[in-house]
DNA sequence: TCTCCATATGCCACTAGTTGCATAATATAG
DNA sequence: CTATATTATGCAACTAGTGGCATATGGAGA
């Protein structure tokens, strides 16, 4: 995960030029499935990456709302960006406090466990609900078919959320019952 | 993910006395498919948690090897573990460079994208190679059926691992076959 | 002998990310 | 008239995690 959000930000800023405040919108809809940041993180960064001449910005000024710097990459960002996309993404090892959670198992525990993922059920079924919303409202057979090759990944995006949640609600609802199961015959 | 390292080293000193360096092994092994921390991040955190009197050590010389610091869980380390099992786990939003990469979809990354996409494959692969021969090793059908209460979680870890891998594979499969179509169509 | 590996612990400096606060303008709801 | 939301940026102090190095011992292989 190495300099990851400064690859994040630069890849946004290949697409279009944008302000700091319009990453952070950016991250809280469709990008914000598989990656996101704080505002101070990106603010942070794009100074950052300002320092080392990767982006550029110019100041707009609004009258009525406060001044907005508009963000875009430079030649040498675009370079840096063009030399990390030919490196191999190392794959960092997943975190699951859940399974966490799951390894107090003991009969004393087993009330509080399932609670847990009863509530884990009904998240992931609600999150799965917005997917398929969205799948609904702006990918339809037509709209996808002549989708251009740049807006593609925020469909396979939204294609890998829907298959995994899919996949993890069929976990957790078999590790209920397991749980649900070996401890009723202890009883 | 607040706090997160303190439970999980609360949870495995709760089920057994271990040292640091029995702890790295364990994130190393098994417990490393859904959790894991470096040495100087699990040391750092023992002292912590000691200063904080909700573990404690005992040393051990051993003569020829250097002394270790055998740590076991406090009563008031229990009630820490006890009270963090009852709230909820708020699940971190999931960060996927692979999608980020995949952002820069444009003609002149095609083939850069599908060489990604291909590692992908086969890492993925080989982890679902290595999840079903551990299953077939440990977890035979007898030895399933038996499986105490406190030693489910692994296993439960397991079928975790070997669903969500799946999924991804399938997905990883598709995504290849669109993006290879979608550019074919153009050229 | 020299090097590498395993056991066992730790320091220091760094990057990554969170939380709380601050500022400054306009608009909108109660 | 006051409170809250939106746009727009930023600082300071914190927690979380990484990477390099250090130290000490013993065993295995080149």
């Amino acid at each position: 995960m190495h300099m990851a959000l400064k690859f994040v930000l630069l890849t946004l800023l290949d697409r279009e030029r944008k302000t700091g405040y319009e990453i952070v919108k950016t991250f809280e809809s469709a990008v914000g499935y598989f990656w996101s940041a704080s505002h101070q993180q990106v603010y942070r960064e794009l100074s950052k990456l300002t320092d080392e001449k990767l982006v550029k910005f110019s100041s707009v000024k609004q009258g009525d709302k406060p001044d907005k710097k508009v963000y875009r990459i430079t030649a040498s960002g675009k370079q840096d960006l063009h030399e990390w996309l030919q490196t191999p993404v190392k794959k960092s090892p997943s975190k699951d406090l859940l399974l966490v959670k799951l390894l107090n198992l003991r009969q004393d525990n087993v009330a509080v466990l399932l609670k847990e993922l009863d509530r884990a059920i009904k998240g992931a079924e609600e999150r799965a609900a917005v997917y398929s919303g969205i799948k609904k409202c702006y990918y339809s057979r037509e709209q996808r078919a002549s989708l251009p090759l740049e807006d593609l990944a925020l469909y396979l995006a939204l294609k890998k959320g829907i298959s995994s949640v899919a996949a993890h609600i069929k976990w957790l609802r078999e590790t209920r019952a397991e749980i649900a199961g070996h401890s009723e015959v202890r009883e």
